[in-house]
RNA sequence: GGGCGAAUGGCGGAACUGGUAGACGCGUUGGACUCAAAAUCCAAUAGUAGCAAUACUGUGAGAGUUCGAUUCUCUCUUUGCCCA
């Protein structure tokens, strides 16, 4: 092949792009006349270049778009950018930048990027959640919610960086430190403002079952996050010397009552105001502060308690008394910070009451054990009977029980059946500069007040130093100090939790130019609710959730609004992995500075070093297993890149990259070229009504069908495959011979196949064609996919013995003949009778014989 | 500890509703072209035995249902993710 007649994508795909950029090939209009598709990925954080998550991320809901396109489908694919965050400010602080201009560097950069992959997005609605004309409208949500009493503010614990002045997220806090400081993180109380999250608990729990249309285990992972439980509020009395009279629990487990050791309590429960001058509560307080605050850290750190001398009594047996422990591993956060401890039956507490000696009494056996059955080495929490419990006992372990019991305590007056939620509300101020201002003031005597409506929006200061101590916006008096209605009022500081701003940008890509509010109502009414969401996994809980939150919020008490679940139907592709290298002193090393020397992986240009390769794992700059995507479209181009990040493997799951993988993909495309110059020259000789062959045609249909089929269920790697099938097809059977003209129709119809995956390629070989019109999805011709003769398989006592070739709907008796006189059934058949013949039409005849 | 999922050649992965296991790609081997190499093309490629036709074994392990199981049921092992 000479150079001239090799593919050359650079000019191609340049080409290509340009033509859709100018005319505007992807903008997309309400048209009430055909059926719209909105299909939407996550938008990226400009962090600075694309990467090869993105590019997967992308090309996958590209080829949707693309295909719905195809199929006549009004689509909407936008793109936009989540654009506040951390990272800004960090990178600005560092180098000295302005955030803003460090954010728009790196948006301009990724666009580029972007249209170099040639997705089919409507820039014209590309929005950035950083400018003005975006959180303006989120100012005014803000008022919106907080008018309808779902915006409040209240004290709460937070990790406090003493260092940094800041705030740290939970996973910002690394082995009890810092991330960035590497300070001892401490727990400290601060105003902060918040979503009323949990008063669409219950709501959020059951319209997942709405959701069809996505995978199982987000839903899964939700329900859990959510986390109903039905349970029992249980009031015990308690005796001592402090003036307690009760204590209020939450229990899972009232059926457990008579196992009943100890009581436990939360350092931060209201009772320890009773000891705030008690030295060695004070010690033990801080030393749970040390055993750190996630769920995780208590499950699996030291049980520790500090004894009262208080005592609590069983209300189902008044002569029971047991000690009132603080214990760390009780948090105020759930149910009211106070458990009723039963041993033998709760992993935690068996742990606990080991350790300060208290009784361990069993009060549920498995079912095959009998009544003296004892919890011995570690608790038992399955399911069983209930024994040494009085009028419990024999009552089916979980089942009856635990309704039963509430019932009685109910009765009694000294429980009430409740169901407890673990979702907590949204906390979203951020003590940082660079996100969405709270449009919030106080007066003198700190009592709230909303930015009036018309003063929005309330702009972010520009030109702010970073390197103050704690959140920029506070140092900046001319900022915060304010007049309204000639009052003196200081402004919030905090800035809202960039999730706020990913939690409804779905609905301004709907109508991303209205100025007056952030959404159009007849502009959603059509486009929502979103089709396809695509991205990553890790956002399976929180962005999901909030978003599905920002809907209910938005429609509460609003008859206007009528969606309440934002995503339709819901894709999580997987990661993409690389391997890893180190070199003996385990330094990371990139992939660009190794090579294979005979066989041996070795540093580029130092022989003598080693290289170690480790597992494969998801690229990641730390680990410095990246590839960089622009230097792969550089070399190979954008449709075969496309093409390999599809290939290998199904898109839920991980893929490994590979750099043969993505030159086999590249040098496919030339094959895929030279065999069109082929097809090219057959159609270009005009042949005419030549034999009755029509294999091209049923060929064209059976693929029409797979690849169809595999487009709707995400088989994108399959489809891949099916392109190479159908190259392995095409290259022998353009040599017979066709008419020119049912070569060109279907060859054309193939090329439309290829279009979601590679379209940059099969625009130019429609084009040279000369094909003017525009080309839709091709139809399958169901007629040209029925086969007149089937591989029938032949089995004998369920082994395959082999295949006939016979005519379709050929019935058993007929079958049985054919098979009579065929030489290798006979060395089976000869000298045994057919006890039974099982036949499925069209496809197997199993005989049962003697053997 | 709990929940959900996964396990198929040297590797990534196919297989409709229970009906020819290993599509397709990578890699490997052999061949053609070449002074040679690269590129390209052709062929082979689950294992064992055999010149071959073919036979037997084979979808993590073990059982079960069935004429027939990668697919359904149970037990176990390993592993991934989420929650704790």
């Amino acid at each position: 092949m000479t150079s001239k007649d090799r593919y050359n994508f650079k000019t191609i795909e340049q080409k290509w792009q340009e033509k859709w950029h100018k005319s505007k090939a992807f903008l997309s209009k309400i048209d009430k006349n055909k059926e719209k598709f909105y299909c939407l990925e996550m938008f990226p954080y400009p962090s600075g270049k694309i990467h090869m998550g993105h590019v997967r991320n992308y090309t996958i809901g590209d080829v949707l778009s693309r295909y719905k396109s195809l199929k006549g489908f009004n689509v909407l694919h936008p793109m936009g950018w989540d654009a506040f965050g951390m990272p800004a400010e960090n990178a600005a602080r560092e180098n000295n930048l302005d955030p803003k201009d460090w954010t728009n560097k790196n948006i301009s950069t990724m666009k580029e990027q972007l249209k170099r992959l040639g997705l089919s997005i409507d820039w014209d609605r590309e929005i950035s959640t950083c400018s003005e004309e975006y959180y303006k409208h989120q100012q005014l949500f803000f008022l919106e919610l907080y008018e309808k009493g779902l915006v409040y503010r209240k004290e709460n614990y937070v990790n406090w960086d003493p260092v940094d002045q800041t705030v740290l997220a939970n996973e910002q806090v690394i082995d009890g430190k810092g991330w960035r400081s590497g300070a001892t993180v401490e727990r400290k109380k601060l105003n902060q403002w918040f979503f009323k999250i949990s008063k669409f608990s219950q709501e959020l729990l059951d319209d997942l079952d709405k959701l069809k249309e996505w995978p199982n285990k987000v839903k899964v992972m939700q329900k859990n996050w959510i986390g109903k439980s039905f349970g029992c509020e249980i009031s015990f009395k308690t005796e001592g010397d402090l003036p307690v009279k009760e204590i209020k629990c939450f229990t899972t487990r009232p059926d457990t009552l008579f196992g009943f050791s100890f009581l436990a309590v939360s350092v931060d429960h209201e009772i320890s105001k009773y000891f705030s001058e008690n030295k060695e509560f004070q010690e033990f307080k801080k030393e749970c502060s040390k055993t750190g605050t996630t769920e995780e850290a208590i499950a699996i750190g030291e049980k520790i308690g500090f004894k009262t001398n208080l005592m609590a009594i069983n209300p189902l047996d008044p002569k029971q008394k047991v000690p009132v422990f603080f214990a760390n591993f009780v948090l105020m956060d759930y149910g009211f910070g106070a458990v009723f401890g039963c041993p033998a039956h709760d992993q935690r507490d068996f742990d606990f009451a080991t350790k300060y000696n208290l009784e361990i009494k069993t009060v549920v056996k498995p079912s095959e054990e009998d009544d003296k059955y004892k919890v011995q080495k570690e608790a038992y929490t399955g399911s069983g009977i209930m024994i040494n419990s009085e009028f419990l006992n024999g009552l089916k372990v979980p089942d009856e029980s635990i309704h039963k019991t509430i019932d009685i305590l109910e009765e009694k007056k000294i429980g009430k059946k409740q169901i407890n939620f673990r979702l907590k509300d949204w906390g979203v101020s951020r003590q940082r500069y660079w996100g969405c201002p709270i449009p919030m003031a106080y007066d003198q005597n700190g009592n709230v007040i909303p930015i009036p409506k018309k003063n929005l929006p309330v702009k972010l200061p520009e030109n702010v130093n970073l390197n103050s101590k704690g959140n920029p916006l506070d140092t900046i008096n001319e900022w915060k100090n304010i007049e309204i209605n000639g009052k003196k009022y200081v402004r919030e500081t905090d800035t809202l939790d960039t999730f706020v701003c990913s939690s409804w940008y779905y609905l301004r890509f709907c109508s991303p130019k209205e100025k007056d509010y952030g959404f159009n109502k007849d502009e959603i009414n059509y486009w929502m609710p979103v089709d396809q969401y695509i991205g990553g996994v890790e956002h399976a809980i929180l962005h999901l959730l909030y978003s599905r939150f920002f809907m209910k919020a938005l429609g509460h008490e609003n008859e206007d609004f009528k969606f309440n679940e934002p995503f339709q139907g819901l894709f999580t592709q997987g990661m993409v992995c690389h391997e890893t290298y180190k070199d003996q002193n385990n330094n990371w090393i990139s992939p660009d500075d190794i090579e294979v020397i005979e066989g041996k992986i070795k540093i580029k240009n130092d022989p003598n070093n080693l290289v170690k390769v480790g597992p494969s794992e998801s690229m990641s700059k730390s680990k410095k297993n990246v590839i960089d995507p622009e230097n792969i479209i550089n070399n190979y181009g954008s449709d075969a890149v496309r093409l390999f990040i599809l290939s290998d493997s199904p898109p839920e799951k991980d893929v490994q990259w590979s750099e043969q993988g993505m030159i086999a993909s590249y040098k496919f495309l030339q094959k895929l070229w030279s065999l069109h110059k082929k097809i090219k020259l057959k159609i270009n000789a005009k042949l005419k009504n030549i034999g009755k062959n029509n294999d091209l045609e049923k060929f064209t249909n059976q693929m029409i069908k797979r690849v169809t089929d595999n487009l709707e269920n995400f088989n994108y790697n399959v489809i891949i495959a099916n392109i190479h099938e159908t190259y392995n097809f095409l290259i022998k059977e353009i040599e017979k011979n066709y008419d020119s003209l049912v070569i060109k129709e279907n060859y054309l119809k193939i090329l439309t196949l290829l279009t979601p995956i590679i379209p940059h390629y099969t625009s130019e070989c429609i084009e040279d064609l000369e094909v003017l019109n525009n080309i839709q999805w091709p139809e399958t011709n169901s007629d040209a996919l029925v086969e007149k003769k089937i591989d029938y398989v032949i089995q004998i006592n369920g082994k395959k013995r082999l295949i006939l070739n016979e005519n379709r709907d050929i019935d058993q008796e007929s079958l049985l003949v054919k098979l009579k006189t065929n030489k290798i059934s006979q060395k089976y058949l000869k000298d045994k009778s057919i006890n039974k013949i099982i036949f499925v039409k069209n496809r197997l005849m199993n005989l049962l014989i003697n053997e």
